[in-house]
DNA sequence: CGTCACTTTGAACATCTTCAAAGCACGTGG
DNA sequence: CCACGTGCTTTGAAGATGTTCAAAGTGACG
């Protein structure tokens, strides 16, 4: 909203197709050479600086996004309510789907992060794709089943964990996709956005995250310093992400 | 899990497919009289006592349910938490297609909250039926994006409102359900479900729910006898809803 | 190198949970 | 048809958890 378009990217940091991290971990990776030629030539790529918008909420959608490099999240707001971050993206993963399907426009909004490498597929041509594939129509689906399972898990969890045990739980999930482990159990990583953002994602405030950071530190879970995270025990953090409730 | 499979159904609680509540209201209305037949012919049905497991989390599942009357809930149980109801379904309307997509057995349970009467359509014949008409798989999907969008809604709703703001969200969508209403205003309906299920809907405790019902009633809002509830102004009640915060 | 947003701190307060116990209601079996 | 019991509902009191508001730091980015 507030941020203008940024410089055309560089070749380095937009890959071609084939090589992009995309090709082996997201729905794309069901298609053959030839297909992800077509993909590669029809796409577009643009960088994003940290907190700027992807799509906004409202506007018609006229495509999807996926990502080459950096992290994006998605949000939604409702009518009078603060913005929820519900759901992260990561390089490799794809954006927007779900709202394709409804000709409405977007239902929620997408931020990059951090600064990020993202490229977009208009709607006609993912729409040739997928008629020409039967198998990348069910990576979709699949796609939209798993973002709801895990939007069923977050509301369970922000219904009975306290902000810590959730803190704990997303710390976890981005030391395992990201940390860099030293020892056994030590790993160290890189929080990829901020504090505000964190607090979004986790439904509380960000005095709320602060002090319960804190309130972490001096019990040893973890040591923080700005966006760097060293876990002595991963172990320990994991055990917070579940404990509490015995009941 | 406690119940007993119940008694076969009478012809009248059972209806034919073409004369089902179904019919219009859900995904099957694409599928012309021929098809419906072949649906009606396939499918079979049950009675459901109030409480009684349709399906329930872990267990393979074979198929898809369709809602003739009553109404039932999807729980989720989290390892070690309890279980959050995360969507109602009434009659009409199909449970269970998600879990279909990824063979790995329900991810979530379902259970009758008022004695009901369902049919279930197994898979195989769901996927003939589903390869037949290709509108039946933009229905199912569409269904699929539906249930995101407003899980994503309840989530939010759970961030940011108080218990006494999504009680009369809940009130209102019911009401505008199956509320007979008296005057321009006046609204009298019955709660389809106890207090706990209520409770695990809202995702708080039983004790909560009734202390916010009777801060309610004392405030005017609503007057309630056991599952019968009468709104004398059903536009104050919409603005509970939405209420609270105004930063 | 200045600006603006993010982050932190403190104190008061609201909301909701927890535990324990009593009342009630419904369906089951006699 | 009535008695019985199990699970649901209500009450009370205490305490935990998180929010709110205001203001002072801090840091990142252009």
């Amino acid at each position: 909203m507030a941020h203008v378009i940024s410089a055309p990217i560089p070749g380095v940091s937009a890959p071609h197709c084939l090589d992009c991290p995309t090709r082996r971990s997201a729905e794309w990776n069901v298609l053959g050479d030839e297909e992800m030629a077509h993909l590669a030539a029809g796409k577009s790529a643009r960088t994003y600086r940290k907190g700027e918008l992807i799509f906004a909420q409202g506007q018609p959608c006229l495509g999807i996004y996926c990502i080459a490099s950096g992290t994006a999240a998605v949000g939604r707001t409702e009518p009078s309510l603060p913005t929820v971050l519900v759901r992260l993206a990561h390089a490799g993963q794809t954006l927007g789907y779900s709202h394709l399907v409804l000709t409405d426009g977007w239902r929620a909004s997408a931020k990059a992060l951090e600064p990020s490498v993202i490229c977009s597929v208009e709607s006609s041509q993912l729409e040739r794709l997928l008629k020409r594939h039967q198998g990348l129509a069910q990576r979709f689906q699949a796609h939209l089943v798993a973002d709801l399972e895990q939007t069923e898990a977050a509301l369970a969890h922000l219904a009975w964990q306290p902000v810590r045990s959730r803190l704990a739980r997303l710390i976890v999930a981005l030391a395992e996709r990201t940390g860099s482990s030293n020892g056994q159990n030590f790993v160290r990583l890189k929080l990829p956005m901020t504090r505000r953002d964190m607090a979004d994602l986790l439904c509380t405030r960000p005095e709320t995250l602060t002090r319960t950071m804190q309130a972490m530190e001096s019990d040893g879970v973890l040591i923080s310093a700005g966006h760097r995270v060293d876990i002595p025990d991963l172990g320990r953090l994991r055990q917070e992400s579940v404990a509490t409730h015995l009941h």
